[in-house]
DNA sequence: CCATTTTTGAACCAATTGTTCCATAATCAT
DNA sequence: ATGATTATGGAACAATTGGTTCAAAAATGG
């Protein structure tokens, strides 16, 4: 079996509690301080599991990125059709008045806020937002083949629609939108999807 | 006349060049250092002319939407209709692969930064990106009356989607969207908004 | 020459940054 | 029990953070 002193913490729920904590501050405004206080372990310990804040920080957004994406697939499987799926999708991102909501997404905040960087969390960044909008891709082309959307439109541009969408409908939720607005909002999205 | 030794510095440029470099790090990953080089001045000189980086960023902010502002106004001004200025600014936002687009808008970002902060950088910038909301709200109701845009539509919530596209479009720009695409993205959004 | 103001550069501050290292602790295998 | 192995706690690290203060030099107007 495993020789050595066993670990006194759980990996994973320490990593949930890293990736709140960057969700929260940012990657930069990330302190290591901060991260320790959150994932409850002594310094050395996060060293050890964890390598250092990068490679921290990367560990993080793939979970992140993997989860969602788990979840968006769950939720496509569980909608009648890939439109009510996007509709749904829209509809309750507007409802959402959650505390975590508030916070907008951690893949585009993180694009954001490390721009157009060719450090290794820039690139990973982007790269998540790219796949998020490679699932809507196929969304889109499902909805294409029931007949939701028009068939005529080019099944890429639409994806990358829906993902500016969902950005876009995180900073109104962070600016402080009321669930009203934002529903009329997801109305003139949907009407320029469909 | 003043009395004392001149200025060396344009106060001014030293400005611009601050709101370059907030923009392109963010409010926290800036540093002193980084300021003082882009600025070319001296620590103290900064201190005497602008306070501290929080009060230099608050100006930083207020200055650059100013001028946004202005420049939105002023190509209101210059449109044949309101409709035609709406389709001409994001027609532009999606054209231009400048180095200054891929930054996306600092309001923007700021406004990702800060979150859901209480200080005053937060507020300013979430207050900033009200008041470019505030000014498409006019645009709209303009369009309304032309009857480019259904009158029946809440021009807040059309207005609130207009930023919001713009947001969007920073982003997209920012992931490395083609012109292309981008283009058909503002195609979807004058469908969603008319 | 004097008063006024800016500039420069250094020094300093306390706090924080991310990281490394070592002794100690806790487990398993022998 | 002994030794190998791994984790932990905490000190210590050097570097940098934003911010302040100081003294001396420089450049203007009166």
């Amino acid at each position: 079996m495993t020789i050595g002193r066993p670990l006194q913490h759980q990996p994973e729920a320490a990593l949930k509690a890293a990736i709140q904590t960057f969700w929260r501050y940012g990657y930069y405004h990330t302190s290591m301080r901060d991260l320790l206080d959150a994932m409850a372990l002594s310094r050395s310990s996060l060293y050890q599991a964890f390598g250092n804040k990068e490679a921290l920080f990367l560990l993080a957004l793939n979970n992140y990125r993997d989860e969602l994406l788990a979840n968006l697939a769950e939720k496509l499987k569980a909608s009648p059709n890939a439109w009510s799926f996007i509709d749904q999708l829209l509809t309750s991102a507007a409802d959402t008045q959650s505390e975590q909501a508030s916070l907008g997404c951690l893949l585009f905040n993180s694009a954001t806020e490390l721009g157009g960087e060719d450090s290794l969390p820039a690139q990973t960044a982007r790269d998540s937002v790219a796949k998020v909008t490679a699932f809507f891709y196929d969304v889109i082309e499902r909805a294409q083949r029931v007949g939701s959307i028009d068939a005529s439109r080019d099944p890429k541009s639409a994806a990358q629609f829906l993902t500016f969408s969902m950005s876009g409908l995180r900073l109104l939720m962070k600016s402080g939108a009321s669930k009203q607005e934002a529903q009329q909002t997801v109305g003139y999205i949907l009407r320029g999807l469909a």
